[in-house]
RNA sequence: CGGGACGUGGCUCAGUCUGGUAGAGCACAGCGUUCGGGACGCUGGGGUCGGAGGUUCAAAUCCUCUCGUCCCGACCA
C-alpha cells in the first residue's frame, strides 16, 4: 500500500474524548474514528489489524473442530421469553418492535438462536459433538461504555457454541477450547493469563477468563508467586486465617467511647490507636430490595460478588445514608453489630470469627464500641467467606503468596451445562433410545478488544508497538526524498520485493519532511521500519530499524529483503 | 440511573468569574525558503460560540430548559 494513497488520518494532538492510553493511539494513529457514544468505526488500517486477529481466530477455531456460522443479529422476542431472558437481562438487551409491532431486539450474545438450531437440527448423539462459531457484531446498550474499543456498545465478537452429549464430552471440548485460546492470544504475540472467573449472568458451573496483563486493565486477577493458581479476585477463595495477634489476649470490658466525626477506618483507628485488622466494619447493603448488615475487618473489602452468590441475589448496592440511619439509628460511618435489630439479616467475613476485643460503631452518632467480643456482646452472625482476597493472602490451592495483578479479560469461556438446552428443549436419543439435554458450552472473545488490549500493553511515549501477527503491516518503507529519483526507484525496488515475498508493506511516498514520516511510523507502531535515505547515496545501504527495540542495522540495498524476511520469521 | 466535568473554525485550547464588534497554535489553500525526528516567512479561506427560550440598549459570557460528550460507581468480550 502506497501511503500517499492510503486513507490514514493521523492526529498530532490527542482528542478530547479519549482517556486510555488505547483509545487515545487508536484515534491518533487512524484506525478508528467515533460516531456516537460507544459506536466506533473502523477506518482501514484499525479494519488490518482487526482481520488479523480475525484470521487467527478462525485459524484456531477450525483446528479446534469448531464450524463457522453467521446468526441474524436480530432476533425475536419469542426465543428469548422461551429462555426466560427477555425478562431477566436488563436494559443492555436493546429491544425495539418492527413494522408489523413484532417484539425484537439486537443480539447481545446467541445462546438462544444457536440453541434453537440445535434443537431443530439435532436428533442423535452421533450428531454429537457439535461446536459452532461465528465472528460477528454484538450489541449491549452498555450504560456506560468507556474507554473506546474496550467497551462499546457495538462489538464485534467472536462466539461459539458447542454441545455435547455428557459432562465428561463438555468437559473434553471445553479442555480443547481452553487450549484453543491459549493458543489464539500466544500467535497474536500477547502477554495474558487465563484466569478461573466468575460466570456472571450468563450461567452455567465453571469458566476462565484470559486476561491480558496490562497495568491500566479494569479486572484485578490473584496470581500465585509459587503455583500457577489465577483467579479473578472475584471469585478467589479466600482461607479462614488461623492465627491473629488479638486472639491470645484476655477479654475486656466494652466500653462505648465517643468518637466525633470520625467515620472511616482510618479516622477511627488512627483516633483510638488501633490497627484496622482490630476493627469490625459494618457495611449497610440492599440486596436486592432487603437491607443486609455485612461485617468485614477494618483492613478486609467486601467482595459483592460472593455476597450475593452467598444471598442468593441478583443485585447488591450500598445503602444510601437514609437507610443506614433507619437500619441502624446511626448516620454512615457508626453502625456495629452490637444492638442492630433483630429482623436485620447479618452476615460476617470468616476472619472476624477469631476476633476478639474488636472495635466496632455504636449505631449511634459520633460512638464506637471497644473490646468487643462475640456471644457476650454480640451473638454469633453467619459466618463465611465474603471478602476480596488481598496481597499476601495464601493461595488456595497451594498456600503459597497471593500478588494481584491487573488485566484486560479479552476471551471468557462457559460450562453452560443444561441451563439453555433444557428451557429451550435442546434434546436427542442417546444409544437407549432415551432422550438426553445436550450439554453447553460457550467461548466468547472480543475482537476489537483484542486489539486494543494489545495496543494497551505494547506502547511507548511516540505510539504503538503492534506484536508483528496483528500489526496492520510488517513493514514501513520510509521514502526520505521522494524527489531524489534515485531513492525513489530504491524504495520501489524494496517494496516490490517486499510484496512478492508476501510481507505486507506500507511505502511511506509521501510528500512530507523526514520528521513528519518517522513521527507517523512511529505512531502507527509497525513492527520494521526500513529508511530510504542519505545512506543509499553514500554506501548503497538502507537502514532496517525494529519498533520495540529501536535497535537498527544498515544492509545493503539488495540484501534489504531478504534481511526483513529473515528479521519477520 | 446517581455523582462530577465539559461543549467556542477540522484538531488542541484561550476568552465566560467581571456582558460591549470572536482569538491563538496546529491543520487546510497559494507563493518562497527549507528538507534524517511533527520546519519557517508572507498571504488567504473557514466559526449560527451544542440547541431552544429568557434577562439586557447589548449575551460565547447572566438565568431556565434541553441535547451531546467524557470521567467515577452497577454490567461485561
Amino acid at each position: 500500500m502506497r501511503y500517499s494513497k492510503f486513507f490514514l488520518p493521523t492526529l498530532k494532538e490527542v482528542p478530547a474524548e479519549a482517556e486510555v492510553i488505547s483509545h487515545k493511539l487508536l484515534l491518533r494513529a487512524g484506525m478508528i474514528r467515533k460516531l456516537a457514544s460507544g459506536l466506533y468505526s473502523y477506518l482501514p488500517l484499525g479494519l488490518r489489524s482487526l482481520r488479523k486477529v480475525e484470521k487467527i481466530i478462525r485459524e484456531e477455531m477450525d483446528r479446534a473442530g469448531a464450524q463457522e456460522v453467521l446468526l441474524p443479529m436480530v432476533q425475536p422476542s419469542e426465543l428469548w421469553k422461551e429462555s426466560g431472558r427477555w425478562e431477566r437481562y436488563g436494559k443492555e438487551l436493546l429491544r425495539f418492535e418492527d413494522r408489523h409491532g413484532r417484539a425484537s431486539c439486537l443480539g447481545p450474545t446467541h445462546e438462544e438462536v444457536i440453541t434453537d438450531i440445535v434443537r431443530k437440527e439435532i436428533r442423535s448423539y452421533r450428531d454429537l459433538p457439535l461446536n459452532l462459531y461465528q465472528i460477528q457484531t454484538k450489541f449491549r446498550d452498555e450504560i456506560r461504555p468507556r474507554f473506546g474499543l474496550m467497551r462499546s456498545r457495538e462489538f464485534l465478537m467472536k462466539d461459539a457454541y458447542s454441545f455435547d452429549v455428557d459432562d465428561d464430552a463438555l468437559e473434553k471440548t471445553y479442555q480443547v477450547m481452553y487450549k484453543a485460546y491459549c493458543r489464539i492470544f500466544e500467535r497474536c504475540g500477547l502477554d495474558f493469563r487465563p484466569v478461573e472467573a466468575d460466570t456472571g449472568s450468563i450461567g452455567g458451573h465453571a469458566s476462565h477468563e484470559f486476561m491480558v496483563m496490562a497495568d491500566t486493565g479494569e479486572d484485578q486477577i490473584a496470581c500465585c508467586t509459587s503455583c500457577d493458581y489465577a483467579a479473578n479476585v472475584e471469585l478467589a477463595p479466600v482461607i479462614q486465617s488461623s492465627n491473629h495477634q488479638i486472639t491470645k489476649s484476655p477479654n475486656h470490658q466494652i466500653t462505648k467511647v465517643s468518637t466525633p466525626g470520625k467515620r472511616s477506618v482510618e479516622e477511627v483507628t488512627e483516633f483510638l490507636g488501633v490497627s484496622a485488622d482490630c476493627l469490625v466494619k459494618t457495611l449497610i447493603v440492599i440486596a436486592d430490595d432487603r437491607p443486609v448488615a455485612a461485617l468485614i475487618r477494618g483492613d478486609h473489602e467486601l467482595n459483592d460478588v460472593k455476597l450475593m452468590r452467598l444471598l442468593g441475589v441478583e443485585g447488591l448496592n450500598f445503602a444510601d445514608d437514609a437507610t443506614v440511619r433507619s437500619v441502624t439509628g446511626a448516620p454512615v460511618g457508626f453502625a456495629g453489630p452490637v444492638g442492630l435489630s433483630e429482623g436485620l439479616k447479618v452476615v460476617a467475613d470468616q476472619d472476624v470469627s477469631i476476633l476478639k476485643n474488636f472495635v466496632t460503631g455504636a449505631n449511634e452518632p459520633d460512638a464506637h464500641f471497644t473490646g468487643v467480643n462475640w456471644g457476650r456482646d454480640v451473638s454469633m452472625p453467619e459466618f463465611a467467606d465474603i471478602r476480596v482476597i488481598t496481597e499476601g493472602d495464601p493461595c488456595p490451592r497451594c498456600k503459597g503468596k497471593i500478588e494481584l495483578k491487573r488485566g484486560i479479560e479479552v476471551g471468557h469461556i462457559f460450562k453452560l451445562g443444561t441451563k439453555y438446552s433444557e428451557v429451550l428443549g435442546a434434546t436427542f436419543l442417546d444409544a437407549d433410545g432415551k432422550k438426553q439435554l445436550a450439554v453447553m458450552g460457550c467461548y466468547g472473545i472480543g475482537v476489537g478488544r483484542t486489539v486494543a488490549a494489545a495496543i494497551e500493553q505494547n506502547h511507548d511515549e511516540n505510539g504503538i508497538i503492534f506484536p508483528i501477527p496483528i500489526a496492520p503491516f510488517e513493514v514501513i518503507i520510509s521514502l526520505i526524498n521522494v524527489k531524489d529519483t534515485v531513492m525513489s526507484k530504491a524504495a520501489e525496488d524494496l517494496y516490490n520485493g517486499l510484496m512478492a515475498q508476501g510481507v505486507e508493506v506500507l511505502l511511506d511516498d509521501r510528500k512530507e519532511r523526514p520528521g513528519v514520516k518517522f513521527k507517523d511510523a512511529d505512531l502507527l507502531g509497525i513492527p520494521l521500519r526500513i529508511v530510504v535515505g542519505k545512506r543509499l547515496e553514500e554506501k548503497n545501504e538502507v537502514e532496517i530499524r525494529s519498533r520495540v527495540t529501536g535497535e537498527t542495522i544498515s544492509v545493503i540495498k539488495n540484501e534489504a529483503v531478504k534481511k526483513v524476511v529473515e528479521i519477520l520469521q
